[in-house]
DNA sequence: CGGAATCCTACCTGATACTG
DNA sequence: CAGTATCAGGTAGGATTCCG
Protein backbone atom coordinates (compact mmCIF):
# COMPACT_ATOMS: atom_id res chain seq x y z
CA UNK A 1 0.00 0.00 0.00
CA UNK A 2 1.50 3.68 -0.96
CA UNK A 3 -0.40 4.83 2.36
CA UNK A 4 -3.00 7.48 1.51
CA UNK A 5 -1.95 9.45 -1.41
CA UNK A 6 -5.39 10.15 -2.31
CA UNK A 7 -5.91 13.70 -1.15
CA UNK A 8 -4.52 16.24 -3.07
CA UNK A 9 -1.86 17.65 -0.67
CA UNK A 10 -0.44 14.76 0.94
CA UNK A 11 3.49 14.22 0.84
CA UNK A 12 3.44 11.24 -2.38
CA UNK A 13 1.32 13.72 -4.56
CA UNK A 14 3.85 16.62 -3.92
CA UNK A 15 6.74 14.81 -4.45
CA UNK A 16 4.86 13.68 -7.81
CA UNK A 17 4.59 17.29 -8.98
CA UNK A 18 8.15 17.34 -8.21
CA UNK A 19 9.32 14.75 -10.20
CA UNK A 20 6.78 14.32 -12.66
CA UNK A 21 8.07 16.31 -14.53
CA UNK A 22 10.45 14.39 -16.65
CA UNK A 23 13.57 16.33 -16.02
CA UNK A 24 13.68 16.61 -12.11
CA UNK A 25 14.87 12.84 -11.93
CA UNK A 26 17.22 13.21 -14.93
CA UNK A 27 19.05 16.16 -13.51
CA UNK A 28 19.30 14.59 -9.81
CA UNK A 29 20.63 11.85 -11.74
CA UNK A 30 23.19 13.51 -13.88
CA UNK A 31 24.64 15.09 -10.48
CA UNK A 32 25.23 12.31 -8.26
CA UNK A 33 28.19 11.75 -9.15
CA UNK A 34 29.57 15.55 -8.18
CA UNK A 35 28.72 19.44 -8.87
CA UNK A 36 28.49 20.55 -12.73
CA UNK A 37 28.49 23.84 -14.16
CA UNK A 38 24.71 25.35 -16.25
CA UNK A 39 26.08 24.13 -19.22
CA UNK A 40 27.44 20.33 -18.14
CA UNK A 41 23.94 19.71 -17.20
CA UNK A 42 22.46 21.00 -20.67
CA UNK A 43 24.97 18.58 -22.10
CA UNK A 44 24.27 15.31 -20.37
CA UNK A 45 20.50 15.95 -20.12
CA UNK A 46 19.71 15.55 -23.91
CA UNK A 47 16.74 17.74 -24.87
CA UNK A 48 16.02 19.71 -22.63
CA UNK A 49 15.97 23.21 -23.28
CA UNK A 50 17.51 25.83 -22.04
CA UNK A 51 14.89 27.98 -20.16
CA UNK A 52 13.42 24.94 -18.36
CA UNK A 53 16.87 23.87 -17.36
CA UNK A 54 16.54 26.90 -15.37
CA UNK A 55 13.18 26.88 -14.07
CA UNK A 56 13.81 23.12 -13.08
CA UNK A 57 16.95 24.28 -11.60
CA UNK A 58 15.65 26.66 -9.65
CA UNK A 59 12.92 25.02 -8.33
CA UNK A 60 15.11 22.38 -7.14
CA UNK A 61 16.89 24.51 -5.24
CA UNK A 62 14.10 25.86 -3.66
CA UNK A 63 13.31 22.56 -2.21
CA UNK A 64 16.60 22.20 -0.92
CA UNK A 65 17.45 19.49 -3.12
CA UNK A 66 20.31 21.25 -4.32
CA UNK A 67 22.52 24.34 -4.40
CA UNK A 68 23.53 26.82 -6.59
CA UNK A 69 27.48 28.37 -6.39
CA UNK A 70 27.52 31.18 -8.45
CA UNK A 71 31.64 32.09 -8.61
CA UNK A 72 31.71 35.91 -9.49
CA UNK A 73 34.22 35.42 -12.10
CA UNK A 74 34.58 37.52 -15.86
CA UNK A 75 33.23 34.40 -17.55
CA UNK A 76 30.42 33.67 -15.16
CA UNK A 77 30.92 30.13 -13.56
CA UNK A 78 27.80 28.54 -11.97
CA UNK A 79 28.12 24.92 -10.19
CA UNK A 80 25.28 23.06 -9.03
CA UNK A 81 25.05 19.94 -5.91
CA UNK A 82 23.38 17.92 -4.67
CA UNK A 83 22.50 18.80 -0.85
CA UNK A 84 22.09 15.41 1.17
CA UNK A 85 18.54 15.79 1.12
CA UNK A 86 19.16 15.60 -2.90
CA UNK A 87 21.28 12.16 -2.66
CA UNK A 88 19.03 11.52 -0.28
CA UNK A 89 16.58 11.41 -3.03
CA UNK A 90 18.95 9.83 -5.47
CA UNK A 91 18.46 6.06 -4.14
CA UNK A 92 14.60 5.56 -4.52
CA UNK A 93 15.47 7.45 -7.98
CA UNK A 94 18.15 4.29 -8.71
CA UNK A 95 15.55 1.83 -7.59
CA UNK A 96 13.02 3.46 -10.02
CA UNK A 97 15.82 3.35 -12.68
CA UNK A 98 16.70 -0.11 -12.31
CA UNK A 99 13.41 -1.27 -12.62
CA UNK A 100 12.91 0.46 -15.59
CA UNK A 101 15.94 -1.04 -17.23
CA UNK A 102 14.88 -4.59 -16.19
CA UNK A 103 11.12 -4.58 -17.19
CA UNK A 104 11.07 -1.67 -20.21
CA UNK A 105 11.47 -4.51 -22.28
CA UNK A 106 8.50 -6.53 -20.89
CA UNK A 107 6.67 -3.45 -21.20
CA UNK A 108 7.37 -2.77 -24.87
CA UNK A 109 6.45 -6.32 -25.72
CA UNK A 110 2.89 -5.73 -24.00
CA UNK A 111 2.54 -2.58 -25.75
CA UNK A 112 3.32 -4.58 -28.90
CA UNK A 113 1.03 -6.94 -28.09
CA UNK A 114 -1.60 -4.56 -27.07
CA UNK A 115 -1.62 -2.94 -30.38
CA UNK A 116 -1.64 -6.00 -32.58
CA UNK A 117 -4.57 -7.42 -31.12
CA UNK A 118 -6.19 -3.82 -30.83
CA UNK A 119 -5.16 -3.37 -35.05
CA UNK A 120 -6.68 -6.93 -35.61
CA UNK A 121 -9.93 -6.16 -33.80
CA UNK A 122 -10.49 -3.06 -35.51
CA UNK A 123 -10.81 -4.46 -38.74
CA UNK B 1 24.41 6.87 -10.67
CA UNK B 2 21.10 6.78 -12.26
CA UNK B 3 22.82 5.25 -15.84
CA UNK B 4 22.40 6.61 -18.33
CA UNK B 5 19.19 8.40 -18.82
CA UNK B 6 20.31 11.14 -21.33
CA UNK B 7 19.47 9.61 -24.58
CA UNK B 8 16.23 9.79 -25.20
CA UNK B 9 14.63 6.45 -25.47
CA UNK B 10 16.64 4.92 -22.89
CA UNK B 11 14.82 3.06 -20.52
CA UNK B 12 14.44 5.59 -17.86
CA UNK B 13 13.37 7.82 -19.55
CA UNK B 14 10.21 6.12 -21.21
CA UNK B 15 9.57 5.12 -17.52
CA UNK B 16 8.98 8.84 -16.66
CA UNK B 17 7.05 9.51 -19.74
CA UNK B 18 4.73 6.50 -18.02
CA UNK B 19 4.48 7.29 -14.83
CA UNK B 20 5.27 10.96 -14.94
CA UNK B 21 2.10 11.27 -15.21
CA UNK B 22 1.11 12.14 -12.00
CA UNK B 23 -1.93 9.43 -12.18
CA UNK B 24 0.32 6.26 -12.80
CA UNK B 25 1.41 5.91 -9.45
CA UNK B 26 -1.77 6.79 -7.52
CA UNK B 27 -3.62 4.11 -9.16
CA UNK B 28 -0.82 1.77 -8.87
CA UNK B 29 -1.21 2.53 -5.60
CA UNK B 30 -4.95 1.87 -5.09
CA UNK B 31 -4.70 -1.55 -6.93
CA UNK B 32 -1.64 -3.04 -4.68
CA UNK B 33 -4.65 -4.37 -1.83
CA UNK B 34 -6.42 -6.05 -4.71
CA UNK B 35 -8.63 -5.44 -7.89
CA UNK B 36 -11.07 -2.61 -8.03
CA UNK B 37 -13.72 -1.31 -10.04
CA UNK B 38 -13.53 1.62 -12.24
CA UNK B 39 -15.65 4.09 -9.72
CA UNK B 40 -13.82 2.69 -6.77
CA UNK B 41 -9.87 3.62 -8.41
CA UNK B 42 -12.11 7.27 -9.47
CA UNK B 43 -13.13 7.86 -5.82
CA UNK B 44 -9.86 6.50 -4.50
CA UNK B 45 -8.06 8.76 -6.56
CA UNK B 46 -9.34 12.08 -5.64
CA UNK B 47 -8.95 14.72 -8.27
CA UNK B 48 -8.79 13.01 -11.41
CA UNK B 49 -11.58 13.13 -14.08
CA UNK B 50 -13.67 10.09 -15.65
CA UNK B 51 -11.83 10.78 -18.62
CA UNK B 52 -8.45 11.06 -17.71
CA UNK B 53 -8.70 8.16 -15.52
CA UNK B 54 -10.46 6.17 -18.46
CA UNK B 55 -7.20 6.74 -20.43
CA UNK B 56 -4.43 6.47 -17.66
CA UNK B 57 -6.05 2.75 -17.23
CA UNK B 58 -6.48 2.15 -20.96
CA UNK B 59 -2.82 2.96 -21.77
CA UNK B 60 -1.54 0.90 -18.14
CA UNK B 61 -3.10 -2.25 -19.37
CA UNK B 62 -1.77 -1.43 -22.72
CA UNK B 63 1.66 -1.74 -20.70
CA UNK B 64 1.03 -4.55 -19.14
CA UNK B 65 0.62 -2.99 -15.60
CA UNK B 66 -2.74 -3.96 -15.22
CA UNK B 67 -5.69 -6.40 -16.50
CA UNK B 68 -8.97 -5.05 -17.11
CA UNK B 69 -11.75 -7.76 -16.99
CA UNK B 70 -15.31 -7.07 -18.02
CA UNK B 71 -18.08 -9.12 -16.68
CA UNK B 72 -20.93 -9.09 -19.11
CA UNK B 73 -23.81 -8.25 -16.36
CA UNK B 74 -26.45 -5.87 -16.97
CA UNK B 75 -25.05 -3.35 -14.44
CA UNK B 76 -21.65 -3.32 -16.30
CA UNK B 77 -18.87 -4.32 -13.93
CA UNK B 78 -14.96 -3.88 -14.64
CA UNK B 79 -12.51 -4.78 -12.66
CA UNK B 80 -8.80 -3.88 -12.97
CA UNK B 81 -6.23 -5.55 -11.26
CA UNK B 82 -2.30 -5.45 -11.02
CA UNK B 83 -0.38 -8.01 -13.07
CA UNK B 84 3.03 -9.38 -11.75
CA UNK B 85 4.99 -6.44 -13.50
CA UNK B 86 2.70 -4.22 -11.88
CA UNK B 87 2.79 -5.51 -8.51
CA UNK B 88 6.53 -5.96 -9.15
CA UNK B 89 6.85 -1.54 -10.01
CA UNK B 90 4.89 -0.71 -6.92
CA UNK B 91 7.35 -1.91 -4.78
CA UNK B 92 10.11 1.12 -6.08
CA UNK B 93 7.34 3.18 -6.28
CA UNK B 94 6.63 2.46 -2.34
CA UNK B 95 10.21 3.75 -1.75
CA UNK B 96 8.97 6.66 -3.31
CA UNK B 97 6.52 7.50 -0.82
CA UNK B 98 8.50 6.65 1.79
CA UNK B 99 10.82 9.27 0.91
CA UNK B 100 8.14 11.78 0.64
CA UNK B 101 6.67 11.48 4.23
CA UNK B 102 9.67 11.71 5.43
CA UNK B 103 11.53 14.76 3.68
CA UNK B 104 8.29 16.51 2.39
CA UNK B 105 8.54 18.62 5.42
CA UNK B 106 12.02 19.45 4.82
CA UNK B 107 11.21 20.77 1.39
CA UNK B 108 8.59 22.59 2.50
CA UNK B 109 11.08 23.98 5.17
CA UNK B 110 13.91 24.89 2.78
CA UNK B 111 10.49 26.40 0.10
CA UNK B 112 9.62 28.05 2.60
CA UNK B 113 12.99 29.84 4.05
CA UNK B 114 13.84 30.37 0.06
CA UNK B 115 10.60 32.48 -0.65
CA UNK B 116 11.69 34.32 2.80
CA UNK B 117 14.92 35.24 1.43
CA UNK B 118 14.04 35.88 -2.25
CA UNK B 119 11.08 38.20 -0.79
CA UNK B 120 13.60 40.11 0.94
CA UNK B 121 16.18 40.54 -1.60
CA UNK B 122 13.51 41.80 -3.93
CA UNK B 123 12.98 44.97 -2.59
C1' DC C 1 -21.94 1.34 -14.46
C1' DG C 2 -18.34 2.21 -17.55
C1' DG C 3 -17.17 4.32 -20.78
C1' DA C 4 -16.96 7.45 -25.65
C1' DA C 5 -17.15 11.89 -28.00
C1' DT C 6 -16.86 16.69 -28.10
C1' DC C 7 -15.38 21.17 -26.77
C1' DC C 8 -12.56 24.27 -24.58
C1' DT C 9 -8.92 26.19 -21.58
C1' DA C 10 -4.54 26.60 -19.14
C1' DC C 11 -0.29 25.63 -18.84
C1' DC C 12 3.84 23.66 -20.31
C1' DT C 13 7.26 23.88 -23.71
C1' DG C 14 10.31 25.13 -27.51
C1' DA C 15 12.33 28.73 -30.30
C1' DT C 16 14.27 33.03 -30.50
C1' DA C 17 16.50 37.16 -29.10
C1' DC C 18 18.66 40.00 -25.66
C1' DT C 19 21.62 40.99 -21.16
C1' DG C 20 25.28 41.19 -17.30
C1' DC D 1 28.70 31.58 -19.51
C1' DA D 2 24.41 31.82 -17.37
C1' DG D 3 20.77 33.36 -17.49
C1' DT D 4 16.00 36.66 -18.57
C1' DA D 5 12.11 38.08 -21.59
C1' DT D 6 8.75 37.38 -24.97
C1' DC D 7 5.87 34.98 -28.06
C1' DA D 8 3.61 31.15 -30.35
C1' DG D 9 2.07 26.14 -30.46
C1' DG D 10 0.71 21.77 -28.74
C1' DT D 11 -1.40 19.18 -25.55
C1' DA D 12 -2.75 17.33 -21.19
C1' DG D 13 -6.62 17.85 -18.64
C1' DG D 14 -11.45 19.45 -16.98
C1' DA D 15 -16.48 19.86 -17.79
C1' DT D 16 -20.25 18.26 -20.16
C1' DT D 17 -23.15 15.24 -22.76
C1' DC D 18 -24.58 10.89 -24.65
C1' DC D 19 -24.36 5.64 -25.45
C1' DG D 20 -24.59 0.19 -24.46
Amino acid sequence: MLGNPYDRDCPTRQLLDRIGDQWTVLIVGALVDGPLRFTEIGKRVDGISQKVLTQTLRSLVRDGILTRTAYPVIPPKVEYELTQLGRNLAEPLELLDRWARQNMDQVKAARAAYDAENAATAS
